[in-house]
DNA sequence: CTGGTGACGGAAT
DNA sequence: GATTCCGCCACCA
């Protein structure tokens, strides 16, 4: 799959997240037909043009660790009523989405 | 071309 | 939980 299309597909997976609810890169990879390339979902929302508006900040790693250097992402989720694990991690078990 | 890297994940220990 | 490895692949020096 080119590259181009796999950026497409993780743009249109990640536009429909529901407000509230996070995914993982992994799962993201899973759900556009990429499983092992969880990587590069990461690679590509990382690089993302911020001009397309997507919640990039309901994308966590699956151990719910919220991006590194990134102190905003806390916020936008809290004001979508995300609450968080005393070690600032996303609880997964109550907000993972799976499509 | 080549090797290192990373908003990753899974399996083994 | 924590380490430690390995596979994955676009990007960049």
């Amino acid at each position: 799959m080119p590259t181009e299309a796999f950026i497409q597909a993780v743009h249109q997976t990640v536009k429909k997240i529901p407000k509230g609810k996070v995914t993982t890169y992994g799962q993201i990879a899973y759900m556009i037909n990429h499983p092992k390339n969880a990587r590069l979902v990461g690679n590509v929302l990382h690089r993302i043009n911020p001009k397309l508006n997507l919640p990039c900040h309901r994308v966590v790693n699956h151990s719910g660790r919220l991006v590194p250097g990134w102190n905003e992402q806390q916020a936008l989720l809290q004001k979508e009523g995300v609450l968080f694990k005393s070690n600032g991690n996303v609880d997964l078990r109550r907000y993972f989405w799976q499509g």
